[in-house]
RNA sequence: GGACGGUUAGCUCAGUUGGUUAGAGCUACUGGUUUACACCCAGUGGGUCGUAGGUUCGAGUCCUACACCGUCUACCA
């Protein structure tokens, strides 16, 4: 056998494994009897890029997919990419750009081909960045939004929810991308804080020569498609204006009424309102309850047009400008102050989105009240849980979903117009019988339409063969969804609404798609700022595992990964991940030094070899112990979705327990088990696995600890419970002592420590113990290990401790340090300080236990608690009192 | 404006139903290559738990108010 290099080098042992568990179809779904464990993974953008995002999220989820298939369940994890309807086609559209070109120009069927080529180009990418993360997801169910299948489903959920009377067309204000020239749901327009200018200016009254009335507005390149001016009915300072009309500034040929209307507030600007039906909601409403016309002076990239001369051909913001000069040469301008308000932005473009008067087809969503409920009765829960307020609020002030785009790229709407009659209509998933008489609606949906149906369309819900059936009924629900709280409205409300409504003949709790929601933190910058692209804070994911390796990056993103808190991601954390991977390699490299590797067939097979070893020692059932416990804690922890507690502790095992004591000690032994160490590594490296595949396997596959990779090795915590309680080596007394004797060493190390005798070996100690104690026993049983990690030439009872020794006052007894140089005045001051702090905690300890209340109300627990501690700083005050006088 | 988080050591964070003298990792400082590992080991230092009240025998933990930071949501044009 080679030994193993000294430091872990990741490249190999990930491409070697990626092979592996690629050609050995460790991660393909097969149903085969045991509990499912099935996990949705939110499809990235197909022509995206991994970020930092995805990185937490994926790995997250593989982190339950490998401890569910340890617990023995049968896993699937579907991955798949989003067709990304706006992303995608804003950026074939630059690409186009910069060819001279524009979509409309090569047209539609054209330009459909040019995006699917540029997906062709890209998909791979992302698919190919998660892999290098070592995600278990089965790559045979991969899905995109745009396969025929899926496709299907999104018509077919169309075509239903039109026959219940979920969706309709209407004409309505909604928010519209300039830049995008489509329309966009309320979810995608982003509000920003922004600077801007409150404008007061005057219109004329006609009725009343000479007097005006002061209107404030933040938008007066709107002013053009005023068609009234509103104030509050009972507002004391209009009432006589009320009925009369004003005169429009830039058209001397168009005077508006003055209305009245409960909806202005009298507090805000001057309380007078101008009503613009077509470019701003509140006015919308207005102009409807009034039956006001709607003049719109906008087009749809946003250019003001013919209604708004004399500002025609400008963009809507060199028209706001133009249109203030113009009010102040007509002197109409009153004041102009600085006013910070949210504008709203579209998501995509990144641009002002402007209210825009049109027809777009809307759904009103169905089963509102069955998606409350599934949360309130805990069907579906959500981790951490407070986040159930924020989904039923959304669904307490649920709005119509519009869900058009005037995109070319996507689920086109199936919905035919007569080419006769345009009111005669036709909706299905396949179209008319005639074609050649009819016309398609040219817009698509809203790629979230096609995303909402994930957990059902990933499964092929539509399809009737009884294999595909039984697929689904075997794998639906899924255990968990793991997701950015960003998307909770966007997309995972939506699918739990989508399930609701597509899989009506089952019973509620059935129709849920998933148990539970882990919303993760937002990863953040190391000063706290969101990483984006534009900051250029985030770091590439595959410069990262180049770096560290996968398996450090997983482990340092996970070990600062706290339940719903956002991240402060820093590359230092990683280093730790990368360093406790080196730790653990060179922990096996020692094993194998130590020899006698034998390849084992199973846990029995270690267990049986520890037996026939005969007699283990307390460090070894001590050792074991910790083990047992840690496996307990890494259970429960991960069930609650803690994964930075269940990681560091973990590390803390391996590191202080395993390396630093256990191992330290075997050094100094002479006959050890190495079976128990074979034991521990096992057992440590299937609880790693989750977080390190890669490096877990490769050690365990090296140490030949089983005869099946960890991912088959299964979980085997009650075999090992009764194996130790059948050999007596569970105690919490062991642990107790044995932690007691580390105490010991800590504080002998560091009495020499501070003598600058750190590291001489060739020291003396006297020790004078305490003859009341139960540790004088077990400083006798453990006095050759003491000396040897403590690094002492003798340690006894027989050098008699002299004035002016430094020394240490411990449970166990008094430890003297037997050199020459004497260092008294130090010690005597360090002794008092100590003596106070004693003195206070003890005073404290007796006033309580002097309370009355204290003693009547405390449990006997605390008292006992209190009494004991009480006792043990009394002795230890009187040892120091001793040393000084 | 509303809702929800956060505020504990220089930094990043733990701290379960109130219960003994508040923990970890990193950083800093000191010392160190002995059967693996300097991507290591040993040791030291560092906190009146945001502020002010309250409940209690006892509060980082519960209650009230305030301050600051953050997220979401609705925006009065």
């Amino acid at each position: 056998m080679v030994l193993m290099e000294k430091t872990y080098s990741p490249e190999d042992i990930e491409k070697k494994w990626n092979k592996y568990w690629q050609e050995a179809h460790c991660f393909e779904a097969k149903h085969n009897g045991k509990p499912t464990f099935t996990l949705f993974m939110p499809p990235p953008n197909v022509t995206g890029i991994l970020h930092m995002g995805h990185m937490l999220n994926d790995v997250i989820q593989d982190v339950l997919c490998r401890w569910a298939r340890i617990q023995g369940k049968d896993v699937l994890w579907i991955p798949g990419t989003d067709h990304a309807g706006i992303a995608t086609q804003n950026k074939v559209e630059k690409v186009l750009k910069k060819e001279g070109l524009f979509r409309q120009k090569l047209g539609r069927k054209a330009f459909i081909e040019r995006v699917q080529e540029w997906v062709k180009e890209h998909k791979h990418i992302i698919g190919d960045q998660m892999k290098s993360l070592g995600v278990s997801c089965d790559w045979n169910h991969s899905t995109y939004t745009l396969d025929p299948n899926y496709s299907r489903g999104v018509l077919t959920a169309f075509v239903k929810l039109y026959e219940r009377g979920y969706i309709y067309k209407g004409k309505r204000l909604v928010n519209w991308c300039p830049v995008s020239q489509t329309a966009l749901s309320d979810e995608e327009v982003i509000m920003k804080q922004t600077s801007a200018f409150l404008y007061t200016f005057r219109y004329a009254v006609v009725e009343k020569p000479g007097t005006f009335i002061n209107i404030a507005t933040t938008r007066p390149e709107t002013i053009m498609g005023d068609v009234a001016l509103a104030v509050h009915p009972q507002d004391t300072r209009y009432q006589t204006l009320i009925g009369l009309h004003a005169q429009c500034p830039f058209d001397a040929s168009r005077v508006i009424p003055i209305i009245a209307d409960e909806v202005v507030d009298r507090e805000f600007g001057t309380g007078a309102l101008k009503i613009t039906p077509a470019h701003d909601p509140i006015d919308f409403d207005v102009g409807q309850r009034h039956h006001l016309p709607f003049i719109e002076v906008l087009d749809e990239r946003g250019i003001v047009n013919a209604h708004g001369a004399p500002f025609e051909g400008m963009d809507r913001l060199q028209a706001r400008k133009a249109v203030i000069e113009a009010l102040r040469e007509k002197n109409l301008l009153v004041e102009e102050k600085p006013y910070d308000h949210a504008v709203g932005y579209s998501e995509r473009a990144d641009v002002p989105i402007e209210p825009r008067l049109s027809e777009q087809w809307f759904v009103r969503y169905p089963k509102v009240e069955e998606a409350k409920q599934v949360a309130e009765k805990f069907f579906v829960k959500f981790w951490p849980q407070r986040w159930i307020k924020t989904y039923l609020h959304w669904l307490e002030n649920i709005q119509d979903w519009c869900i058009s785009r005037q995109l070319w790229w996507g689920h086109r709407i199936p919905v035919w117009y007569h080419k006769a009659d345009k009111s005669i209509i036709h909706v299905s998933v396949d179209g008319p019988q005639d074609p050649e008489n009819w016309e398609q609606d040219p817009d698509v949906m809203d790629t979230w339409f096609s995303s909402w149906l994930w957990p059902l369309g990933t499964l092929n819900w539509l399809d009737n063969k009884p294999e595909t059936k039984q697929f689904f009924n075997d794998f639906f629900p899924a255990n968990t969804l793991v997701s950015g709280p960003d998307i909770l409205f966007f997309w995972i409300t939506r699918m739990i609404i989508a399930s609701l409504e597509f899989l009506d003949d089952r019973p509620l709790e059935q129709r849920i798609p998933f148990k539970n929601i882990y919303l993760t933190g937002i990863v953040r910058d190391s000063i706290g700022r969101k990483m984006s692209k534009s900051l250029g804070n985030s770091p590439d994911p595959l410069d990262l595992i180049k770096k560290f390796g996968a398996d450090g990056v997983r482990v340092g993103l996970l070990s600062i990964a706290p339940q719903g808190q956002d991240i402060r991601f820093d590359e230092r954390f990683l280093i730790q991940g990368r360093n406790f991977c080196t730790k653990l390699w060179n922990a096996c490299r020692f094993r194998q030094m130590q020899g006698d590797i034998i390849p084992y067939r199973n846990l029995n097979d270690i267990l049986n070899k520890i037996e026939h070893f005969g007699h283990l020692s307390i460090y070894d059932t001590h050792l074991l112990s910790i083990l047992l416990k840690t496996m307990a804690d890494y259970e429960k922890f991960l069930e609650k979705y803690e994964f930075s507690a269940a990681i560091k502790l973990l590390q803390q095992c391996f590191k202080n327990i395993f390396c630093d004591w256990y191992l330290e000690i075997q050094k100094h032994q002479t006959h050890t088990c190495l079976a128990v160490q074979d034991l521990f590594l096992t057992q440590m490296l299937t609880m790693l696995e989750p977080y390190a595949p890669y490096i877990s396997e490769e050690l365990y596959a090296q140490l030949h600890l089983n005869d099946c990779i960890i991912q088959e090795s299964g979980w085997n915590i009650n075999l090992l419970k009764q194996w130790a309680q059948a050999h007596k080596s569970y105690t919490e007394n062991e642990i107790e002592t044995i932690e007691q004797l580390r105490n010991l060493v800590s504080e002998l190390r560091a009495l020499k420590s501070k003598h600058g005798l750190a590291s001489d070996k060739n020291v003396t100690m006297a020790v004078v113990l305490e003859t009341k104690g139960k540790y004088t026993e077990y400083f006798h049983q453990h006095t050759e290990l003491i000396k040897k990690l403590v690094g002492l030439k003798q340690i006894d009872e027989e050098t008699k401790p002299k004035e002016g020794m430094p020394k240490t006052v411990t449970l166990w007894g008094t430890f003297f340090l037997v050199i020459d140089q004497t260092s008294t005045q130090d010690d005597t001051d360090a002794i008092k300080r100590e003596i106070e702090l004693l003195t206070k905690h003890i005073q404290s300890a007796e006033q309580k236990l002097a309370n009355e209340r204290f003693m009547s109300h405390a449990p006997e627990a605390v008292i006992v608690g209190v009494k004991k501690l009480l006792e043990d700083n009394i002795q230890k005050r009187d040892a120091l009192k001793k040393l000084i006088m």
